[in-house]
DNA sequence: AAGAGCGTACCGCTGAGCGGAACGCCGATG
DNA sequence: CATCGGCGTTCCGCTCAGCGGTACGCTCTT
């Protein structure tokens, strides 16, 4: 899967062994999740550390701040960001709910942020992270808008069962998508987490055919109904997307 | 200032060739920042490209949404933004001005977030960005309570005039920072941006003298008026203090 | 006391990385 | 239309940065 025969190779290798979760991993368990010789990682670590790519603890290594900051001069995801952020603040004062702005990576969402207050469902989403896109309404919307082959390829490719609730038949995913186009909203009803509903619409460019990203709102089953906030997330969806279409790219 | 003759080194000098404000770089703007020979930029830029750390576009490269995912994985930044946002959105939703959460690297600030709404007055801080201690609220919160020999550090260097408003006179600065401590907040008034007024407070560890961060309110001059806002900062900073010291870290 | 697992240090071999040079392609200039 | 400067790309032989097996000393656990 990776590159590990060139210096840059390994030192990524190293970087992408930190999870999502991890916070602080000892050398050992580099050595582990890179399966590169013990040496070696001393080695290369010792230089990251030097490039402040990563900070050295008693514990271990850290992924330092000097990768947040360089992380943070991505310009498309950045712009991005920067320009959603009012439409995402004007969706959560009126929905008091988790907030999502994700764009597709591959076949997975990426979450580009999450804003939420203090009563905020417990998802597994985070900031940064990934999730698969069968089973959750950012990934389907991102999905519909996809092209045939993109859409095909995940439809094909194993649908991994999250809860009870998850879509694992082709089929009826392809129709969801289907529909999706046609509503211009998806939903998610405890397909990735028990107890969470989501509904997400797509910011379109202004040909009304690519996505560029999606924005959703998720509560936990019992207090949110997911299709009263339809129209606020489309909206938000929509007025992001002129937007953008306004300001450069 | 870096290193440039391991490959490492080179690939970083590359990577942080791009400016906050760069999108797209050529070939040949990266060989003049970076210093290098053609041949080796070249070489590397392909390498980083084939790491998914850049994006080649017909206008040259960017910095791609692989290094922004690794960005955010960065566990103390991250995790800091995560447990922040509740308490920034509070305080959002009670001023509807601009709300930063920053903290200190170097003799510099580093904004771990910025949010605000669509009216939002037009600064200069970017999410990832940098901006100088001594001239905004933020830097002067964390300035106040950064090591002593860290705050003589900055007040001995030389202090850019941003403009006709900025404190460049360690004498006074000295003392606004003492009254910082007193007060648990600090003021910006115009002195990194004209027009531009600004309260922080600090995020304390629980022994009362350590910084974690520091969060902001910035409005322009006019309606905004800093001093109306100062518990909610306040409030808000030493909420997330308390928040922190219970979880984890 | 023995052992397992860790982080660190050493060091001689070698091919990955190096970068100067040359090329072909524009678009600006005269 | 000819020239030229700046660009991105490719090539290739030299060499030293990177390599990783080995060994050591430390701290826990058994």
């Amino acid at each position: 899967m990776e590159d590990r025969d060139t210096v840059l190779g390994k030192a990524l290798a190293i970087l992408r062994a930190f999870g999502p979760a991890d916070s602080v991993l000892p050398l050992a368990e580099l050595v582990r999740r890179t399966e590169l010789p013990k040496g070696t990682v001393h080695r290369v670590a010792g230089d990251l550390v030097h490039h402040r790519l990563l900070d050295k603890t008693a514990h271990g290594y850290r992924l330092s701040g000097g990768l947040f900051e360089l992380g943070l001069r991505a310009a498309t995801e950045r712009t991005l960001l920067e320009l959603a952020m009012p439409f995402l603040q004007d969706l959560y004062e009126r929905t008091h709910e988790t907030v999502h702005l994700g764009v597709r990576e591959g076949h997975e969402v990426v979450y580009i942020t999450k804003i939420g207050g203090h009563r905020q469902a417990k998802a597994p989403s985070r900031t940064g992270g990934r999730m698969p896109m069968h089973c959750t309404a950012l990934g389907k919307v991102l999905l519909a808008y996809a092209g045939e082959d993109e859409q095909a390829a995940v439809l094909t490719g194993p649908l991994e069962r999250r809860t009870p609730h998850t879509v694992i038949a082709p089929g009826i995913l392809r129709r969801q998508l289907a529909r999706t186009i046609e509503t211009g909203v998806a939903y998610e009803r405890e397909e990735s987490t028990p107890g969470l509903l989501c509904v997400a619409a797509p910011v379109l460019k202004p040909d009304g055919r690519t996505v560029v990203a999606a924005i959703s709102v998720t509560g936990p089953v019992g207090r949110f109904r997911p299709e009263s906030h339809e129209t606020a997330v489309r909206a938000a969806a929509a007025a992001l997307g002129s937007t953008l279409a306004r300001r450069g790219r």
